[in-house]
DNA sequence: CATTATACTGTATAAATATATAGTATATTG
DNA sequence: CAATATACTATATATTTATACAGTATAATG
């Protein structure tokens, strides 16, 4: 990230306010208006600038569609984002992967958690795991034998149960007679573990 | 504020998805596209039922004006009891009862709730019901056909699908082989409907 | 010293957008 | 049964808005 001018900070704590305020970004003319331009190319110019420094994004031909760049997710309270498990890729906290923010008190499972990942399938089923629950994540490298961990192969997320049969051979099981083990070599296949299961709601 | 209709319901998840996908909210057309509606006007007459019930407001004359009225924010977590699944007797909220108090956000489980019920046995296993789970329950007698309920057969507790054949017969149904049907004739033996199942929580 | 970024005014306009009006149809309510 | 709410299509239009173009001025950069 680049360094932002004074007056370029100054636009961008314009929309921020904005936003907070009005719950929807501002226009060219309400920035001239809050910070006493005359010519709306005056906003444009600082939005293009503040664009090509990547503190914010803006859909061309939108109207008021300006959005921040917010490099760190809101964790702050108890508001955890809900994320979709998509079959393809990691469950990203990117926003266009958030269905929804849930209120949680914090250690409301005991432990902390960052997420919660809505479940596809019913390949946990014997667990308990149903579709459309939500699993409390726990984004964690720390995992034991038996724990409900979070994988991702290449590309492919999934929920399984975890087991280390060998230095370098890890099993993932799943809990439903119709879904077989997936073995996994270390030294052959990628494995990313995203974090484990601490916990789940279900709503119904 | 107001029930909402499922299609209301529909259009301002739209809003929220948007909001969360793009950062700014949706135009008339945008909720259109989304939702396959063929007229603005379709989008405009639910955006103002929608206002008309509070559940959003909108800034007249401003494009993408809409920002959603988040009611839960201010409720504080509620305080939920956790009652002990006794085999005998009903799940009274006397003190001697409640295992433990639990902080949770009203309307977590999208409809209100009277208290957590500690589950024990695995008669509900394949649906998702598991010893230790907490089943949030909502004291009701509004019962349909498979509804998960709480029922009281003469001193006896059991969490079972509710399932009803006759006016005079209902079948109490476990989600387990290993279990079987309790078929109820209601001229015969007293059952009371303690409360449903409208959420799950697991803490591991 | 030419180039580039910053920081503005002022004007113009095509495109985006809210919103009104006119209908049709169905379900619910008092 | 009339009134009202819901749930749409279809069309029209005034307003909002992004955005381009033409300038002016200052400071920093290589």
């Amino acid at each position: 990230m680049k360094d932002i001018t004074p007056q370029q900070q100054k636009v961008l704590d314009c929309i921020q306010v904005y936003i907070n305020k009005t719950g929807f970004p501002p226009t060219r003319a309400d920035i001239c208006r809050k910070l006493g331009f005359k010519s709306p190319n005056s906003a444009e110019t600082h939005l293009r600038a503040l664009e090509k420094k990547g503190f914010i994004s803006i859909e061309s031909g939108a109207s008021r569609g300006i959005s921040i760049n917010n490099s760190e997710i809101n964790h702050e309270g108890n508001e955890y984002p809900i994320v979709g498990l998509v079959a393809a890729g990691s469950p990203t906290l990117a926003s266009e992967n958030v269905e929804k923010i849930l209120n949680c008190p914090k250690g409301f499972f005991g432990s902390d958690f960052d997420y919660f990942l809505r479940v596809r399938g019913l390949s946990m089923k014997d667990a308990g795991i149903m579709e459309d629950d939500l699993i409390a994540v726990k984004k964690t490298q720390e995992i034991k034998n038996g724990d409900i961990v979070i994988a991702r192969i290449e590309d492919e997320v999934t929920v399984k149960y975890f087991h280390r049969s060998a230095p370098n051979i890890v099993h993932l099981k799943p809990a439903n007679e119709e879904y077989s083990d997936i073995e996994v070599n270390l030294e052959e296949t990628e494995l990313y573990i995203e974090g484990k299961s601490i916990g789940l709601i279900r709503e119904n």
